[in-house]
DNA sequence: ATTATTCATGTTCGATTGAACAGTAGCTTG
DNA sequence: CAAGCTACTGTTCAATCGAACATGAATAAT
């Protein structure tokens, strides 16, 4: 695969660096000022040779029509808003506030159609231990109705938790995967705000 | 945030159709074009009034100068290889060849350092189960020499698990998170082949 | 020794392209 | 009703830019 010569690579690196910062491929001009070359061709030639390894694509006669394939094999990438961790009174409106950074991850991998509304929440307390989720977790969720058996953050008698939806004869009721924590059967209502599609851990210096 | 007039949605969304097709942003022409504008200045007010309202940035002058801000803003994202589950004897070598897919996430919310050198593995089985770690889930390891304490993909007698790393006053061994799997002291030789740092879980249709 | 490949210079050509200028029309706001 | 914004048409200009051609030199492969 790397069969590529040391200034082919540099040149690679470039243009990587280029669409990193400007999101814009660099023309041929740019790349001969950069790498210092006295003609413009030098840098043409560069892009032909990566073209014909199969490193980069082009389009004929248009301008910085660059795209390194790597990229563009790559699957698309949603970006999920984190909002802190379950808080109490958590509505439609405070989701849009309390914006606490971005995960952004390939839609392929977590299994979610584009389009879907998703955020992300940071997993507080051992409650759901036994569907192995732990503090600090940080678990996907999308904005859709929950069926039993899902795991999902709900709205119940005012106050918004992570748990298991079990929709029984009794009605939709909320179970904890820890022995240690009660059932809650909702009072007034209970309304899902998202259902777990997927989770991320960051381990730090010990898991 | 969402200010903008019917066209410039619409105009946005071709942007980000081009960029997700061919990594190119599209000339002003082009954008005439798709639209069956008749005039090419009636793109390039478009894309004027979405530099102002801060959706795009362009660079004067420069041929298809066109960034979508959400890109920019997004942190590095980083392309994990995925192999297989973990097999045995699983060297070096092996570990270039039985690609199974890419994760891609950003390099932030795992917290890993670019250029660091990194593979992902399916769990199998519940020997880790005290770590929260299940069938199925997708651990990001990268390849650096393991410390105690540390999840490690390890090789040991002649097999690959993964487990937790031990050292004490009588060595390196393996720990499993799980009371009903053994403790691993090797017999020949431990060697890490990578450290867990981070994890990635998919829920299917129930969790 | 010959050939191929890589890396480079120097120049020219024409197409692509952003930008500017001069208008037209509809629609909303004060 | 004037002012301002959106949404265009039609035209011109000059800078940007990819591409081609001629040429040369160093290195690796055959």
């Amino acid at each position: 695969m790397n069969n590529l010569t040391r200034r082919q690579s540099q040149v690679l690196e470039y243009l990587e660096q280029c669409q990193e910062r400007t999101g814009l491929a660099p023309s041929t001009r740019e790349i001969q000022e950069h790498f210092g070359f006295a003609s413009q061709t030098a840098a043409l030639n560069h892009l032909r040779a990566l073209e014909r390894k199969g490193v980069i694509r082009r389009q004929a006669g248009k301008a910085r029509a660059v795209a390194i394939a790597s990229q563009l094999r790559r699957e698309q990438i949603v970006d999920v808003p984190v909002y802190g961790s379950i808080a109490a009174g958590m509505g439609e409106a405070a989701l849009e506030q309390e914006e606490e950074g971005m995960v952004s991850i390939d839609a392929v991998t977590v299994g979610l159609s584009r389009g879907a509304r998703l955020f992300a929440l940071r997993v507080r307390g051992d409650s759901m231990e036994g569907a192995h989720l732990t503090e600090g977790d940080l678990v996907i969720l999308e904005q859709r109705p929950g069926r039993s058996g899902d795991i999902v953050a709900a709205l119940i008698d005012g106050e918004t938790t992570l748990k298991r939806l079990v929709v029984d004869r009794a009605g939709a009721w909320l179970k904890a995967e820890n022995p240690r924590y009660p059932q809650l059967h909702p009072m007034e209502g209970l309304s899902v705000q998202g259902v777990m599609v997927a989770m991320v851990r960051r381990c730090g210096v010990a898991a």
